[in-house]
DNA sequence: ACCTGAACACCGTTCAAGT
DNA sequence: ACCTGAACACCGTTCAAGT
């Protein structure tokens, strides 16, 4: 009654299951084992190792990651567009994401969106090494967006809150600025607003 | 001559230490006590426990972090500098800047450099809710870059080479920009080139 | 109040031995 | 070709015992 035995295929999924739950770090060969119901050195027979483990899952994670379609009438829309895609799939796969940038995959797993992003670029009229220049400020804008996000959402409660911080002297000379700074940041308008704002900083201005 | 016994403050200051020059992963509680020549069990009587003297050494990072002095005639310029010394103090601190904001303590370690972006907000004619998000567009700005720089310089050799990557249709249409993504990217002058442009996008146009 | 060693429950990895 | 248990060198933490 022995099963078909131990494959590579069956490892990756386990050990990928466990890690999109939660985290590399509760990925341990020993637990992998018993989820797997196998010696823990028979895992290392199909994968090598813990790293190359994770390696592999990361590999999996990059060529996952799908097409993208510029949505939109404007270049800038599009690009705007392009962005906000960026972020929903990043943000789907946290753990991982995080992974691949730590392997120095993100070039490699960016380029379809690189492509698209070019291609709006010469749309809306940067050539050469401005239109370069100006892919690469999106792409840090996303990434970097992301990063800041998983790790506001990972940590605990902000101690002391921003609320407290913000009773001083600014309140009385503009209340509606301490109010909105005292206030949870809504991630999603702050997104999208900053990468319009930097659109349009860094498209020249509009031809019509 | 056995030496005045062990304090708190010998504790953090080894593990500080260890910590800024090989990373958080690097503090043993073995090998600090090794280093500190006493049993490992002192450091749980003067510490806690490893987590809660990691907590202290990010709370001493926080207070560490010094003033802001915007430098520059226009809000615009003043803006930027002041991203540029975040970027440059938030630089200095790798290990513990990663660790400071896994805690959720990045909204405190930025009150300083909130003010004085709340301020030349202000300068510049934004008021209000408005103000707000231009102020936490720019933090989230820079915290992202500093964070995939970060990762950036962890990682290891990007394979393959971004290089390798753009050899294909857009090479012909536009040598230049080609050329340019197939580069390495000097990060000096895209954040300073993001952030301007980000300013430009976010400010009002200039009244004069 | 401060320090100690022994012990516990975990890790990743290697290796000789099995089938 | 694939799987195994024993063993090694590490971890963080607890605890009873010392001074």
């Amino acid at each position: 009654m022995t099963r078909t035995s131990l494959t590579r295929e069956e490892v990756l999924a386990a050990a990928g299951s466990l890690v999109r739950q939660h985290g590399p770090a509760a990925l341990t060969m020993r637990k992998l084992a018993a989820e797997l119901g196998t010696a823990v050195t028979s895992i290392y027979w199909h994968v090598g190792n813990r790293e190359s483990l994770l390696d592999a899952l990361v590999e999996r994670t990059v060529e996952e990651l799908g097409e993208i379609r510029p949505r939109g009438r404007t270049p800038a829309a599009r690009i705007v567009s392009v962005a906000r895609t960026l972020r929903r799939e990043l943000r789907a796969r946290p753990h991982l994401i995080t992974m691949v940038h730590e392997r120095g995959l993100t070039e490699r797993m960016f380029l379809p969106a690189q492509e698209a992003l070019v291609h709006e670029m010469h749309a809306a009229g940067l050539r050469g090494a401005r239109a370069a220049q100006a892919v690469r400020a999106i792409q840090f804008q996303v990434v970097g967006y992301v990063l800041v996000e998983r790790n506001r959402e990972r940590a605990p409660v902000q101690r002391p809150a921003e609320e407290e911080l913000w009773d001083n002297a600014a309140a009385e000379q503009d209340p509606a600025l301490a109010r909105a700074l005292g206030s949870a940041v809504d991630q999603d308008r702050l997104f999208t607003s900053s990468v319009r704002a930097l659109v349009a900083g860094l498209l020249p201005a509009d031809p019509d």
